[in-house]
DNA sequence: CAGTATTTCCGTACACTGTACGAGAATAGT
DNA sequence: ACTATTCTCGTACAGTGTACGGAAATACTG
């Protein structure tokens, strides 16, 4: 059975976990190849692929042996969020003017997450900021320095900035897959199209009737982050 | 197994199904009865309570006569959040000003999302939206009616609008977990002050020193739906 | 009134999941 | 050599979604 009792894992013990002192057996594998495995194995088949089995499987190693790198799997999952947050950059040089770095800041996060699909959905579960994501963090805290936004207000512009992104390529990528089965797709707009005319529904009937040329999500994305960026003030 | 095949249910014959022909056993229970005590499940013990076996029990049906009312566990999901959707105020006047009635709607989501917290999980699963779902949206697409714009992008209003919603009450659900369990909470502060006080995170420590008063999630709710929904331009 | 078609009910079974347990192997300090 | 420690991993178990198929119930047909 899944843990779910709320107790997780001490962050300080994880991240920042005791380093060997050399007596018993050396380590055989390593977290940071266990990670990487996991982590490849979402992106080639998705989520539901990563099972404990089948990253053991990868790394050549047997299921209970990831138990001694990692306690859970959904302590796996963070080490897997944190080791893909790696990939973003902390050393570019930030312009000055905030709201264009904040959303500079966002389109990075955009791309790492249309990158590893997988993301939005295991950000979704609680998580703890690892070093890497917390590199990232401290970017983003300098990006917003102009403004005179308190601490606290920081930290939370930053966390909504991070779960709009996530929301908007969940979306994205939904919308992509829904895409890609093409019969799936038609059937949606079968049934719409039902609904549409039966007569209770005039809005929707005038919307399918006006659809107004196609929306490239990359410019929506645009959009709606300006607009939440653009609208923040600076206290 | 569980599927991940894409596949899915044609919504068509799920939400517009065939009604009986009146030809054999007469059915014991009802997707209605089945539905509602799965919301009621999830309601009182989260979203993992909710197992075939479970909802089975909690009707006094067989496991397997489940798979009479809905093909998939995936579908008995789609049929609880259609069934909440069915909580949401469709007829309430609305005053014309259609930022200030999309701005009521985002706050109906909210409390909707609040008395069911798993909503927003459940949300990040595919969807087609039943049949409570295209009421609300149809109330949401009147609201926009002022604006001009086209069919599709009414569409994306609504949809980024409850993408929205759902990740802000997601992250305050989750805030709101954590502190819940003290131990926890203070494990996390404990963990970030000891990052903070590396010397490698002076941004974080800087707002961990200035940390400001504490923000109610309903007013920074409030505040990031107002941004979003005043940068909308009419087009 | 049988007979048959259809629908629903549900016990059993299966493949798969995360992970507790504990025996064995490898290493380092004494 | 002994002991403490650490890692490895086979086995086992409870729990999951659901395929299968027989039994039961209902309605239409002759």
């Amino acid at each position: 059975m899944t843990r779910h009792d709320g107790a997780g894992v001490d962050p300080q013990q994880l991240w920042l976990g005791t380093a060997r002192t050399g007596r018993g057996r050396k380590p055989a594998f390593s977290r940071e190849a266990i990670t990487a495995a996991a982590v490849a194995l979402a992106d080639a088949e998705g989520l539901d692929a990563v099972t404990m089995r089948r990253v053991a499987a990868e790394v050549g190693a047997g299921v209970m042996s990831l138990y001694s790198y990692a306690p859970d799997k959904e302590t796996l999952l963070e080490l897997m969020v944190d080791h893909v947050s790696g990939e973003l950059p902390t050393d570019e040089p930030l312009t000055g003017d905030w709201r264009s770095d904040l959303k500079a800041i966002g389109h990075l996060q955009r791309a790492l997450m249309l990158r590893h699909p997988w993301l939005p959905a295991a950000l979704t579960a609680r998580r703890t900021l690892g070093p890497q994501a917390l590199a990232f963090l401290e970017r983003a805290l300098a990006a917003l320095r102009p403004t005179r936004l308190d601490g606290a207000a920081k930290l939370e512009v930053f966390s909504q900035l991070t779960g709009f992104v996530a929301g908007h390529v969940g979306y994205e990528i939904a919308q992509a897959a829904a895409a890609e089965a093409p019969g799936r797709a038609a059937a949606e707009a079968r049934y719409l199209a039902a609904v549409a005319a039966d007569g209770h529904h005039p809005e929707l009937a005038a919307a399918l009737a006006a659809p107004g040329r196609p929306l490239t999500p990359e410019a929506t994305f645009t959009r709606f982050l300006d607009r939440l960026i653009d609208g923040l003030d600076t206290g």
